[in-house]
DNA sequence: CCTTGTGTTCTCCG
DNA sequence: CCGGAGAACACAAG
């Protein structure tokens, strides 16, 4: 599940490798959810190139150079953001760095740019989409963005204001709501909870000023350190050069219901609050 | 039936 | 009874 590390990840590949480089050609199929016709995304990006990539939570942003348009990119649970050189095929099958296959049957849209490389977004499930957007539209939706553990906003004293007027929100949907901390998944949430030693389905009023500390300082570290490991690969995410992440070996309870805590060699107890499948360990989160 | 991210709708409380 | 917050639901597809 592509979060806030993985995003980044990707934004940052992809950044090095086509800034600037002028757009050849537009290749989809028919199961592309795009925003406009397919027409209408040929003739704008042919000729066309991306000046900038910037991200907001777990949106990419391609900017283009009309400084009036951007293009956004969500890959919600399965969708992939995959650059390829060339089509030059290494005998025996694989490369030693990518451990996918440009394209195949789930590639749904293709970027080809003029020195013969390309981007391909593949989405096993298709709920990723593709949107072309004005620039005003763009600052609508990141208005409707919270605070980014990524940048300089994300102080104690913001982070303390988010809990601050909050009354019996479940501490799980308050970390997962995008308006609130945008960037947080299903995976760091579960991480940054038993990190703080905190349980998720804790209503937040009742948290103490040294539990909010400690939830501030573990969303910062978990999060830095995911960015670190470029990411979970928990099951099909892979960063723009078709490589896992590595942050799937620091993980302490998400996807490891009913196997030991690692602190306290008790079972962790797997349920649902708020609507999403949770991890948590009983004696070490209170 | 499950999975998760997100947008919408509904409910409840002060 | 109104407004807003929070929770529940709906939807995507395999």
């Amino acid at each position: 599940m592509p979060e806030l590390p993985e995003v980044e990840t990707i934004r940052q590949d992809l950044r090095k490798k086509i800034l600037g480089k002028k757009i050849n050609d537009f290749v989809f199929t028919k199961k592309a959810r795009l925003n406009k016709t397919t027409k209408f995304f040929v003739d704008f990006f042919v000729g066309n190139h991306f000046a900038e990539i910037d991200r907001i939570g777990k949106l990419i942003i391609f900017v283009l150079p009309d400084e009036k348009h951007v293009l956004l990119v969500h890959l919600k649970m399965t969708g992939q953001l995959i650059y390829k050189k060339d089509d030059k095929i290494i005998p025996g099958g694989h490369s030693d760095v990518s451990t996918v296959d440009v394209p195949n049957k789930h590639t749904h849209v293709q970027f080809h740019f003029e020195d013969g490389s390309k981007v391909f977004f593949n989405d096993i499930r298709r709920f990723g989409y593709l949107s072309l957007e004005t620039i005003e539209k763009l600052e609508k939706i990141k208005s409707k963005y919270g605070i980014e553990p990524l940048t300089d906003n994300f102080t104690w004293e913001n982070f303390a204001k988010i809990f601050a007027g909050k009354k019996s929100t479940i501490l799980k949907a308050l970390l997962l709501n995008q308006q609130i901390i945008s960037g947080l998944g299903n995976i760091y949430v579960d991480e940054t909870c038993f990190d703080a030693g905190i349980r998720p389905d804790r209503r937040v009023n009742t948290l103490t000023l040294a539990e909010l500390k400690r939830l501030f300082a573990s969303t910062k570290k978990i999060i830095k350190k995911a960015v670190e490991e470029r990411g979970t690969t928990f099951n099909n995410y892979l960063d723009a050069d078709g490589k896992k992440g590595s942050f799937v070996k620091f993980l302490k309870v998400y996807g490891r219901g009913g196997q030991k805590c690692v602190k306290c060699k008790s079972i962790l107890t797997k349920t649902k609050i708020g609507g999403r499948g949770t991890v948590y360990c009983e004696k070490c989160q209170k």
